[in-house]
DNA sequence: CATTCGTCAAGAGCAGTGCTCTCGTTTTTT
DNA sequence: AAAAAACGAGAGCACTGCTCTTGACGAATG
């Protein structure tokens, strides 16, 4: 009912505002096990306890960054698709593929709290189902438009078993009017993107992989072509 | 020079294995995080600050997880992959492939430790590597037998671009004798590989994915065949 | 055999954490 | 103006990793 802000309402979004960016600083250099209330409340000048009448708990606060961190990735994603002509379908891959990488580049510890080991004692509320398929959405949308635009020709062998059909159904919210072949197609493509950007960005490539983006490109192209994504 | 084992040595050796084994279990249960030494010198009966005789750091109990868990997953691919004839390429290639997701599924926890976000102000130290190469040593060694037995056929495109040619040599090591095209399609088939085991033991995939093994075959065998395994 | 020396468990203690409760004060609502 | 709600500060609890000191035990050496 009431649309007009009290002070008291405006002091709380701008404090609320600033523990979470303070609390982002934390996570950027210490990770998510390095957030600490108490250093955020030191930071902020205030008393630890009083962070607590803002986040009810550290998990609380872990959640805001971790909605902050969806919005990002799938932002990211999304303007980078969107710059692409809607007809160049392997344009529109790459640039969202690298578009989740140079994010997860810039941003380790908050990929690693979306896409890397959940964080112990902590699970996802519901509030983050909105903000956490953004990107995938993004994903799901090139492969719809490719098929539906007769662009994809995945080759027929191997056919998924019977029992993942119903599973398929799920996924295939994504991408509309994609049959099962393509779905699961599409899944893999996606476990080679993330698997890849997981390997570079949880430093499985140190000592190996120096040609980072070069590399990552070609295994786009390669997930692309096994998508049945032609040039 | 003294290959006899005093009292003293043993009685360490035992006890060492027990921190190891409590820790394990704690790690089970409680994740990374919640690997307390306090708790585990309780549950041993011992002072704290007796543990330290043992491991200097918290990091270096971590530390000797991990290794265990390198050498867990490693033996588990290994028995799976030897279990099979030489010549069956792709059913070598499913069974390493299983043996990964049913170790990572029946140990969530120290599979998060080895492929999922590292621990924060932790890095392995060198003593990792030696342990930590042994699963994908196993799909190096699937991937060359089959390229020298003339059973790998992948496409001719998308072929990779000069600047990563270093890099593949790098990786080669893994798969002697095998063209740079070969080394980034085995790369990116792994990366199919654990990307799907990240999604599924991350979470990823609940309420979207019920038949996961069967789900996860059919990936494994979209990623061989986008290698060039045939059947 | 006796002594020295290294190893060990125990305990106290430090600095840090998340979180709870209470106590005045201030701001909003009635 | 009075009642209610929100707020910051402070003390305190239980927990953590880690350090230091103390005293006891066992093993190799004289």
């Amino acid at each position: 009912m009431t649309a007009s802000r009290t002070a008291r309402e405006r002091v709380r979004a701008e404090l609320t505002r600033e523990i979470t960016d303070i609390a982002r600083r934390q996570l950027a250099t210490d990770g998510a096990g390095g957030l600490s209330l108490r250093a955020v409340a030191r930071e902020m000048g205030m008393v630890s306890s009083a962070i607590y009448r803002y986040f009810p708990s550290r998990d609380d606060l872990l959640t805001a960054l971790i909605i902050d961190g969806y919005n990002a990735l799938g932002q990211a994603v999304e303007q980078a698709e969107a710059a692409c002509p809607r007809t160049a379908h392997l344009g529109r891959w790459l640039a969202a593929g690298h578009a989740v990488r140079d994010w997860a580049v810039a941003h380790p510890h908050e990929y690693a709290l979306i896409y890397g080991s959940p964080v112990p004692g902590y699970q996802a509320p519901q509030d983050t189902v909105a903000a956490r398929l953004r990107d995938v959405t993004v994903l799901g949308a090139i492969v719809a438009d490719a098929w539906n635009a007769g662009e994809l020709h995945p080759p027929a062998v191997p056919e998924p078993p019977a029992e993942v059909a119903a599973d398929a159904d799920n996924i295939r919210a994504l991408m509309p009017g994609v049959p099962d072949d393509v779905v699961w197609r599409a899944m893999a493509s996606w476990s080679t993107l993330y698997g890849w950007v997981n390997f570079e960005v949880f430093g499985q490539f140190n000592n190996t992989i120096e040609s980072r983006r070069a590399a990552f490109d070609h295994a786009l192209r390669l997930a692309a072509a096994a998508l049945g994504l032609a040039t």
